[in-house]
DNA sequence: CTTCCTCGTGGGAGCGCTCCCAATATAGCT
DNA sequence: AGCTATATTGGGAGCGCTCCCACGAGGAAG
């Protein structure tokens, strides 16, 4: 095994060529006020010209940082590469880092039994702190990265979380707005296709669900409840046997399952909204191009990102402070699904 | 700023811990011989039970490697997050890194400039080498890894790759074979769905295309050839410009298109494989659950994961070896949608 | 009972960087 | 000019690890 040292450029090197020392070299490429002008000019002159780049590993042994957050994915990848949720999420994930100029890399744990990665992540020295989706409450990776001492900043609520960071958008009032919503205009036989039980967000999301009903007055019906996946062929299913029981409408945990619905629903011969008015959440960009266009709950997700790398960055910065909690409020969305006569709210 | 110095275990505490010198410790985690048995195992206990994890950066620095691969997948992210193909590359990667004991990361360069990013992959010290995946012939991440010193390996061949390491599968035999099986079914017309003009794979799919119709004799027709993205929303717009042209074949460049095809021939009251035989590529999970099932080009996705990962850590291994470069062989799956009798090849 | 090996082990050096303290240069005052 | 305050700069120490050389203890061989 040939050790594998590479020829770059180091500090000391940069230094020699511009008859300085290594200390100013770093001061110059650290923006300390320290620094001549001229002499900081000097510097990067030099930096430029052979295209130096300081080796992180010394950077992060030296300074106890690299610079380098984590974005932890604990989700099944079918999950993952099946919601249109991910993409934009990381996609937000990345512009807010980058506007930090925090390096960002991806670690997917879809995978059972990757203790290394998750030590690696938790204990190893290669990250300085992470944002974690996790979609089940009982995440290992969330219980590994309690113990270890590093910065995280959860996306969604942890299940039993009084002093982890998390951001969050608010699901239980969101859901319990959008079933109002459908028993303002009348419907009262309103199904939920509510997601995983072992989900926080679903779990919230059909607590505001009952929330709503139980303020109108209403019983939650268990045969109206249908409590399976996150996935397209889950609320295929769960529309067939929810509508055995005669619904009026379909509040789906996702806009995924929103949309599935609507294509079952349209390949059963039964319309929407006129015989069940069906919302969503997320507010993906295909649900205002779905028949009839989807009514749905719209969460930030740029709002979520740019909250949970800041939190992250402040807890990086001082890891003394406070847990960072957020929540992230959400709008519903009403377009002709739910059978309101208004479009307001429509891009 | 305040230094981020944690608390972490180092060598030196376990080599105190266990009574040892820190080189013994150094020695028995890596399972050096030269470290009497019951010496190794009283260090393991220790390692074991205070849970000492390496410094990575220190590594690093003295080793001159991080253990650590990136996957770089510079593709549209809506692409990447909308073909399973991705889904089922990552995980294989994973899993095939794994085996050889690599923690990978993964870089989503989606987005343009990332300047930054590209750099620390490039030529920073974070990575001992990548695996990239390029959805373009002039992807700048490529161009940049070529003039750094680093170990990488292309997922696909580059256009013009002589002296760069890849892993692809054969393309064009492949769509030759799919093309010429349409033939040898007496079908004359055969249309193509044949993805982005900017994309290496797609370019081979059709030159295989073509090879097959001039084995048969027959010059490529312009109005059969549909040229455009990956998608399905590209497949569903071209499957209505080509039936314009009367086909009696459509070959889809991936199996995204192909179902989507599927889809609007339905929708558009076309009979397949009667009217209509339509071929995909890629053998995804869904492809033998369709209407009618799919024939398709089933690819070893996971025996490209994993040469991928032996040429790139052979590379890392010793960077003076030739390049990599495997064609991995692909196999017709004959199902219903392009009206063969036998249905041989099913799983 | 020496001498030579082998086995197992210890500790110095150094990877490239950042921090800190000391040293020098420069400026400001009286 | 003489002296102090301030602006710049230099270099030592050390981050935690791996490599390498050297050393002590047993055996085998003479």
């Amino acid at each position: 095994m040939e050790k594998g040292r590479g020829t770059a450029h180091t500090l000391e090197r940069v230094a020699e060529m511009a008859g300085v020392s290594r200390s100013t070299v770093s001061r110059a490429l650290h923006n300390d006020p320290h620094v001549k002008a001229s002499t900081r000019e000097k510097v990067l002159e030099v930096v430029e010209r052979i295209g130096y780049a300081p080796n992180r590993a010394a950077q992060g042994l030296a300074y106890g940082r690299t610079g380098m957050v984590g974005i932890v994915i604990s989700v099944d990848l079918d999950e993952v590469f099946s919601d249109p949720f991910f993409a934009v999420l990381l996609r937000e994930l990345y512009g807010a880092a980058r506007d930090r100029d925090l390096v960002v890399s991806v670690w997917l744990l879809g995978e059972k039994d990757d203790r290394k990665t998750v030590n690696l992540i938790t204990r190893g020295t290669t990250l300085d702190g992470a944002i974690v989706a996790a979609g089940r409450v009982d995440d290992p990776v969330v219980a590994s990265l309690s113990t270890a001492n590093k910065p995280f900043v959860l996306l969604g609520r942890p299940a039993n979380g009084e002093s982890q960071s998390f951001v969050d958008i608010d699901n239980r009032t969101a859901e319990r707005n959008a079933t109002s919503h459908l028993l303002r205009l009348g419907r009262r036989r309103i199904a939920t296709l509510a997601g995983p039980g072992f989900a926080v967000a679903a779990i919230d999301r059909k607590a505001g669900y009952v929330d709503a009903l139980a303020q109108a007055g209403i019983r939650p019906d268990p045969d109206l409840i249908y409590e399976a996946g996150f996935s397209a062929a889950d609320a295929v299913a769960g529309t067939r046997q929810l509508m055995q029981h005669n619904p009026d409408a379909i509040v789906a945990a996702n806009d995924v399952m929103a949309m599935a619905a609507l294509g079952e629903l349209a390949a059963m011969g039964v319309r929407v909204p006129d015989d069940v008015a069906v919302v969503g959440f997320d507010d993906l960009k295909a649900a205002s191009h779905t028949t009839p266009p989807l009514t749905t709950v719209r969460q930030s997700i740029r709002l979520l990102a740019s909250e949970a790398v800041r939190a992250l960055s402040d807890l990086i910065e001082d890891p003394s402070i406070p847990p960072q909690q957020v929540v992230i409020p959400t709008e519903l969305i009403v377009r002709a699904s739910c059978g309101a006569q208004s479009q307001q709210g429509e891009i």
